[in-house]
DNA sequence: CGTAGATTTGACGGAGTTCAAGCCTAGTGG
DNA sequence: CCACTAGGCTTGAACTCCGTCAAATCTACG
């Protein structure tokens, strides 16, 4: 890898208080490259010969299972994915497939768990990483279990106006609506049924465009919740 | 805590990598208390003041939100549960109360952490306990969005039959039926009839005693799936 | 301007929830 | 030993939500 890319890698958090040997013997064993869009990454099922990280573009995380498909998850910069399974020594439990054109960053399996043993300030920053991501999925699946569709979805788009909204808290949605109604765990035609159900609250779309021109109202619905919708915690 | 319990916490894969100095004074910290059964141990959203294992028992970890409750998963003999809080110093994401008259370990999070700092054998088996957490929450994910409520009984059945079934295959549900169907994401009149529904599959309920009299049927209905169903990888 | 793909809409059916009533069982007290 | 009652479980009916299929519409790009 270019050694121009290094201090953006070395500057993650998981990486920072490793030690310069143990870093650079890491990256001298991995590959920063870039995919082109919807190139299939990894399937499940496959033993975890790569850690990921998505240093630019969008990874999509998904599950099939009963002849279903489902996303499960989606992987910006900077964050690694698939870390649990490397570190097991396991099989990945999801597949991955770029959005958009990405440069990624693989780490060979084998070479995390060496630096692993040798470094504990990695091993730190593991556990904290490790322990960041299950607390995720945790809010995920509580939102799955005690939200229905139009709730995840306003509570989403609340979230996406606190992130990234303008001054207007007007926004960009981040992904196709295919995806994002997978994301959400319904069918595009019910995610569009959604944004009606939602158009008397203030929910403005025009294609990828949205405006929320009533939060109160919105929020009084979607009841968003800290141990939930806070990317912090 | 008495010493006649220090072995089998000893014995746990999370503790026996540990240097002996560092265990004891983990545990000289801790308390080993008994509880009646449905008592609130505690509250998502309260800060992680203990790192709890699980002796003897049961506990269900639960969420609310947006006004309904759900359990999001079962503790059972021998687990941890609400690590990752614990390594964070974060609230917690879930609330628990006992099922069953249980014996809890508790361990103060701060003495949790600074084990953590001092001992790197502690911090590998929390990245291992961690991981396999972490790929658990996974899997119930990946259930839960993948497949029908009638598709998770089944294959709820056929685990606990793998798992507990005597010389016929028959056994006990773990739980009372209102609790199974909150585990399932469902409500106990659904459950029900998803038992009905698998009447055909050879799936004998009286009481709490489940018999599988035909699993080959069963299993072609639920598609069980090595990356959701396996307690290992 | 035309086409492919994405999105929306309509119609329908199936799955799941809610509410209400009935049943079954275990523990209680006579 | 036998009602009796409370709680858990089941059943029925009505309804809502969501998925499926098909068709219409929109949009981006050549």
């Amino acid at each position: 890898m270019r050694p121009s890319d290094l201090p953006q890698v070395r500057a993650l958090r998981l990486f920072e208080s490793m030690s310069d040997p143990s870093f650079a013997a890491l990256m001298q064993a991995s590959y920063l490259q870039t995919f082109p869009a919807q190139l299939d990454l990894i399937h499940e099922g496959e033993s975890a010969d790569f850690l990921y990280v998505v240093i630019e573009g969008c990874v999509e995380l998904y599950a099939r299972s009963n002849g279903r498909e489902a996303t499960m998850a989606m992987a910006h910069p900077v964050t690694t994915f698939i870390l649990a399974a490397v570190l097991r020594d396991a099989v990945y439990l999801m597949s991955a497939r770029t959005c958009t054109r990405s440069k990624l960053l693989l780490i060979p399996a084998q070479n995390v768990r060496e630096a692993l043993e040798g470094d504990d300030g990695f091993a730190r920053a593991i556990i904290q990483e490790l322990a960041g991501c299950y607390r995720g999925v945790v809010k995920e699946y509580k939102s799955l279990k005690l939200r229905t569709s139009v709730e995840q979805l306003a509570n989403r788009l609340l979230r996406y106006r606190k992130e990234r909204g303008d001054a207007d808290g007007a926004f960009e949605l981040p992904y196709d609506k295919k995806t994002l109604a997978s994301l959400l765990g319904m069918t595009p035609e019910n995610l569009s049924r959604s944004f009606n159900t939602l158009k008397p609250y203030g929910v403005e779309v025009n294609g990828s465009q949205v405006r929320l021109t009533d939060v109160k109202a919105l929020e009084i619905l979607a009841k968003p919740n800290t141990l939930i919708d806070e990317r912090a915690n």
